[in-house]
DNA sequence: GCCAACGTTGGC
DNA sequence: GCCAACGTTGGC
């Protein structure tokens, strides 16, 4: 299947594209979402190319750039009783929650933010930048990866 | 800190 | 199975 593309979200105060360039390699634990879980389950192959997004930060925007370097598995955060992410309700041999591993590829001169993103022509229908979206693993089009691709590698003055 | 937009939960 | 209440997300 050809390659696809994502974008995925995360707070850097409790996860950065700094601390995943550190690690070289994360697991991508604590999603509690079925559509998001979905899309890592179903959607994400190995190789998949994805959007480094921070949000709740000033500005939110795309950061870097990430690679899924294991198709999911389940997540043991939701089998641990002492994690903020425990679900008595997915279990070893039924687990609820997925996860996948991802693998650090750059980290953008600049956050492209949001504001910027909103502007591009070609990134209108992005999931991301729908009112009222929330998801934090979504698809992007391979063009609009492209797109955010070559802007966020720019270096850009400001 | 506010609050709109969603998703989930639980009473019925 | 409906839907009100509640909790969360995340931009602003």
């Amino acid at each position: 299947m050809a390659k696809r593309y994502w974008l995925m979200k995360t707070e850097p105060d409790a996860f950065s594209i700094a601390d995943l360039e550190r690690l070289g390699v994360t697991a991508w634990e604590g999603v509690r979402n079925y559509q998001a879980r979905n899309h890592m389950r179903d959607g994400m192959k190995l190789g998949d190319e994805v959007l480094f997004y921070h949000s709740s930060t000033k500005p939110p925007g795309v950061v870097g750039l990430a690679r899924v370097s294991r198709e999911s598995y389940p997540d043991p955060t939701a089998f641990d009783s002492k994690s903020k992410y425990f679900d008595p309700k997915s279990k070893p041999d039924a687990a609820r929650w997925m996860m996948v591993d991802v693998e650090y590829v750059a980290t953008f001169p600049a956050t492209l933010s949001l504001e910027e993103l909103r502007a591009v022509p070609g990134l209108q229908d992005m999931p991301l930048l729908r009112k009222g979206q929330r998801l934090s693993v979504q698809p992007v089009s391979a063009d609009e990866y492209r797109i955010v691709k070559k802007l966020g590698m720019r270096a850009r003055s400001r």
